[in-house]
DNA sequence: TTGAAAGCGCTAACAG
DNA sequence: CTGTTAGCGCTTTCAA
């Protein structure tokens, strides 16, 4: 492309005017009488001028993008997200670049170094499954640097956060359980320093105790958010002395793997295995038996964590909001059992 | 944030040396003397110092960022497809924006010129399923700036393009419905100004041509790719006084939404009807019957398009590439008839 | 009412 | 071997 963007410098000269009078002209500045900054105006237009954004950034020391780290861009989850945050910025006139972690800290952390070098404004995340330690963000924020986290959050971390009641949304699926007559209801969790699975857990525990039932360890197995990893989780359970009667998985990528695994070992779901998800993807009215699962606001999550973000630009360092977003429990045929 | 990040400046006047020897000697350029070089290096790397991107990109007149146009990011297919061009963008050091069109040609053209005013390198992009015009992509191609389509391309475009055999592999498909004893093949098609639309039509028309199958225009229908039109779609062919053994939908999502219409008819997959998808997400296995589906190398269709953009900065405008990837038809168990 | 000049961070001639 | 200067595109004092 030979010339690709026409500067101030090409409007001025072709005018005979100065640059500074263009520029000025271009944003009404009073000092310029109104024929001439009329006259600027439409040539500008004409030539399709645009700032050139490079030249504001250096001048301003800002590049109007976002960095977003999620673990992954292919999860419905994470790019529903996405979705949610790039629809705010877009009002804002911002871009986001998004980075993927894998899943894996070690690129989380050089994730956080690549956008840092290319002078993102702030980082908007959500947390590897691996990462247990939080130095890379903690450098961030003792600098006032933007950073905000959305669902796999660092809670000692003084910064905005979005979540979703993950406690009382499992206290509901418990309930739920416990009324089609399950009694030895299973949880499949996600790594244990992640805070989705702490408070998950917590309304685990606290849920079978109001329902009367007593919490067993072995009906609670822990997997790597892996489709894999939760197939061997769900073997765990099925083999079993006393099997359960009732399932749960931290997400429904979790769900999906143990419902193939529940059918391999051909037990039925719901009657002989009750089975219930979180998150409630798209693809949770196409299986069989359809999958009761908790709604999970995800691009709703997506547009609270940039709300915050942009929050953080005009309120300071001292700005710490932490939103908790309420869930569903949106209930099909995969956890109603007919006789009981 | 205080004082974000260290200059040349910051380093040369610590140092006592002038800017463009600190420069020089980041560089190594043979000029500077090894202690000095040496020493420089030393107190940038302590410093933290990365050259700030903004001030290169005026100065080289380019971002290093590439745009990506999709239609949306949620779907399966998209995110993978990103994913593959975020992977040889990052070989690269190069980072991609992203702007989703959501399937609409007026946001396409917004995008571009979004993308184009943010001073991109370029763009690659994969068609809203609106556009049946192309003058804001044929402006840019006219001003040599590097375009890159991938899966719904525009044929006429002199740019580098990479698509799948759709043609192919729609014929496969009819060879083994026909092999499965199906003799009225229906096809839910998308719009019919897509590339992917014409080219699996055709495969659909010559595939029932070489198996002996004659067709009948009443089975062939079109939807706009949304679940909602493709159970619209589902149902007109339901309906019909005759209706189909097998059907194909041109992407997962369609196959999901004619299944669950199909279920809800009381009809039985696959022996009233056999059903093939496209795309082969990771959900064909978990929905029941599970989908045959053609699987699309949709990670590796977003590395080659990212790989064909990098080669047109290279070889310059007159490049023009077109490739043209395989398919492979994964059997399950929705196509497979037990009596016939 | 308009222009000139400096500076954001960096590189690349051009001088010494 | 190292420093000076100009310039990428823009805004913003300071002068006129």
């Amino acid at each position: 492309m030979t010339k690709r963007h026409v500067s101030l410098k090409d409007l001025a000269t072709e005018l005979g005017v100065s640059v500074s009078t263009v520029s000025r002209a271009l944003k009404n500045h009073p000092d310029i009488s109104p024929q001439l900054t009329e006259k600027i105006k439409k040539i500008a237009s004409e030539r399709n001028y645009t700032p050139n954004p490079l030249a504001m950034g250096l001048l301003r020391a800002q590049t109007r993008m976002i960095g977003v780290i999620i673990p992954d861009i292919v999860t419905h989850f994470f790019a529903s997200a996405i979705s949610g945050i790039e629809s705010i910025a877009k009002e804002k006139g911002y871009y986001i670049v998004i980075s993927s972690s894998s899943e894996s800290m070690e690129k989380e952390k050089e994730s956080v170094e690549n956008l840092i070098k290319s002078r993102v404004d702030g980082i908007i995340v959500c947390l590897s499954q691996e990462t247990n330690e939080y130095s890379h963000f903690q450098k961030l924020i003792d600098n006032e640097f933007p950073v905000v986290f959305f669902d796999r959050i660092c809670e000692e971390l003084n910064t905005p956060s979005v979540i979703v009641d993950g406690h009382k949304a499992v206290k509901e699926i418990i309930r739920h359980f416990k009324d089609n007559g399950c009694k030895r209801i299973a949880y499949i969790s996600g790594p244990s320093h992640l805070n989705i699975s702490k408070n998950r857990k917590e309304g685990y525990i606290e849920g079978l105790h109001e329902c009367g039932l007593i919490f067993q360890p072995e009906l609670l197995v822990e997997c790597n958010l892996s489709a894999n990893d939760a197939s061997l989780a769900t073997k765990q359970l099925l083999n079993l002395e006393n099997k359960p009667d009732a399932i749960f998985g931290i997400n429904d990528t979790i769900a999906f793997a143990a419902m193939k695994e529940i059918k391999k070992y051909g037990l039925k779901i719901p009657d002989d295995i009750a089975l219930v998800g979180f998150t409630d993807e798209f693809h949770s009215t196409v299986v069989e038996p359809t999958l009761t699962s908790v709604t999970h606001p995800t691009f709703l999550m997506g547009r609270e964590a940039a709300r915050l973000f942009f929050n953080s630009f005009e309120k300071g360092p001292t700005y710490n909001e932490k939103v908790t977003l309420p869930t569903e429990l949106i209930i099909r045929n995969s956890s109603v059992k007919r006789k009981h």
